[in-house]
DNA sequence: GTCTATAAAGCGATAGAC
DNA sequence: GTCTATCGCTTTATAGAC
């Protein structure tokens, strides 16, 4: 029936979406079936280490993705280019709110204990770079910093509320309001110069 | 060995906090024994509808305690008492940022769809009471109204990244910038009259 | 690579002794 | 009220046919 040749590449993905919507807990192998049209045959041949691998190799594709996507354009591209592009990246990511943040679900509950260090870094290395694109353009460390982990902290708490209240017009409330607070940051620090 | 007679009320923190730590799918019935010392045939006692019983009264429980030492000082009490008393409240519930909140929990993943009326009431609730208060301190409505959503999205942001970067010092000054602008707001608001 | 069969463990839930 | 025993069912995981 299903006779097509998948690669991993293809697969993980689907797999993802099928953590995110459940946790990882709640994914068994019939509910990750059932959602993603990946047996259980297939699962076992391209994660052997069941799901464990499938969580631990999810999260480095996710953060191969915020490294290329968020991370380095931050850390080395034009500061106000790559700022806005944060923006519309993230939104689009979390597809504008409608999109659980799988790092974040895994950190609430006792998943974390598994994967302490992809989700500690993740957060970490996403305000450092945030904090250092605001630096870069001139914004003071400390300000920067505490900006940087206010953002990051406002996008999982839209993320949150978003999905608590059935709306994801908060989250895209909550990233236009961080732009302009960016904005009127960085408009602050740069006239005196 | 366990000769104690206990009664419903003494043990359903017990089981709120099991569920606090593993999430709705992680907790397994042998979990909860092991970190509650609750044995099955207890927890069959007391909650014959089984696990959903047991996250819906635990739900209603926090209801009741938001009830009483938030919302309702909010919405009846003098405004300021009542915003400063809540910063503490909060602070002190979620044991300033070791505690999860299960209803933020509870929404990541398909688990909201069981309890979607709860989990959506415990946030629009809140936000609503808050925007009360605020109002009823001379705050224009849709700032009120906008600022409240802001601040219960910033204290689930906070606990997710506590959480994430096990560091509890990002939940307490979320808290602290929170209450900072919530005096801003108040300050900037009140002298014109 | 995909599927089915199957084993062993864990799951939610019930019944009954104490 | 508490415990143990036990029932079905689902789970993870393996093995082997195709």
């Amino acid at each position: 029936m299903t006779k097509i040749i998948r690669e991993k590449s293809e697969i993980l993905p689907l797999v993802a979406e099928a953590f995110r919507a459940l946790g990882y807990e709640g994914a068994s192998f019939s509910r990750i079936t059932k959602l993603t049209g990946i047996s259980k045959g297939s699962l076992f041949h391209f994660f052997p280490g069941g799901k464990e691998q499938m969580a631990a190799e999810i999260l480095v594709e996710i953060n191969n993705w915020f490294v290329t996507n968020i991370y380095l354009p931050l850390e080395t591209g034009e500061p106000m280019a790559a700022l806005s592009l944060m923006w519309a990246q993230t939104g689009r990511y979390f597809h504008s709110g409608g999109r659980v943040c799988l790092v974040g679900a895994f950190a609430m509950d006792a998943t974390r204990d598994y994967f302490q260090v992809a989700i500690h870094d993740y957060f970490t290395r996403w305000i450092q770079a945030l904090a250092c694109c605001l630096g870069r353009a001139g914004v003071d460390a400390a300000q920067a910093a505490a900006f940087a982990e206010q953002a990051v902290l406002n996008i999982q708490g839209g993320l949150v509320l978003a999905r608590a209240v059935n709306d994801e017009a908060v989250f895209a409330r909550t990233l236009q309001r961080l732009a302009a607070e960016a904005e009127a940051l960085l408009a602050c620090q740069n006239p005196p110069r």
